[in-house]
DNA sequence: AATGGAATTAGACTGAGTATAATATTATTA
DNA sequence: TAATAATATTATACTCAGTCTAATTCCATT
């Protein structure tokens, strides 16, 4: 763990909002000012890969979520506001529908949040 | 509808696989020469706002959906290859856990497909 | 045939993400 | 501790999917 991965992961896992790679740099640079962009990639790429945290793919820009544990993402159509959303029952059904092993899922669900409905 | 969306649906449909946006553009040069790059984008953004077409976020490069039908997919951890994958009973799971109105989702998941099990 | 609104075209532009080559850090071995 | 090897970081150039823009073409309506 270089101290550089420490300072993303300190980011991410600071606030539950999701946080683009551009974000986490800023921030991470205000922890450690020297680092750079692309070890920002590097290290996102490799918890991703490591399965320490989890990817998840806006239209705009990816985000990345402080863990991998399993979970769906509410997008809110109006503000594209995200929200975790832990459904049960959700592995139960892929384990019986898909018919074998399933390596990891990604479930995002457009609905409208509270704030933009009013 | 004009000749160019025409173009684009007819190449969508011809076969049941994911194109991208720039697959989908060489295709559709074959029927209508002429057709630009934009016209694609701009029809295909169109289509998936309209919900004729449904809008599938990969890792390289975003694929479309020769309909709008909710389902999930079946992604190949080693290939990348897609697979459609309609889930009975996914929308009363979904109903009775987010509580509120679903105006549509995405769920991806990751296996190795027959092939690559090979 | 003339008018006006909408779609298309070509090509410049943007920016998230990647690749690269040089440098710095850490681990290993003697 | 010093020398060496392996790994990670840095800075920056680069790529390329997707967007924007301004000029042109198409099509419906009168």
């Amino acid at each position: 763990m270089t101290r550089q991965r420490a300072a993303i992961l300190e980011v991410i896992r600071a606030e539950p909002r999701h946080y683009t790679a551009d974000e986490i740099f800023v921030r991470a640079k205000e922890i450690l000012p020297t680092i750079s962009r692309a070890t920002v990639y590097n290290n996102l790429n490799a918890m991703a890969e490591e399965r320490l945290i989890r990817r998840i793919c806006l239209e705009e820009a990816d985000v990345y979520d402080r863990s991998f544990e399993p979970h769906a993402h509410l997008i809110c159509d109006k503000c594209g506001g995200i929200r975790d959303l832990k459904l049960d029952g959700i592995s139960a059904l892929l384990e019986s529908e898909v018919g074998q092993t399933v390596s990891s899922y990604e479930f995002k669900i457009g609905y409208i949040c509270e704030a933009c409905r009013k």
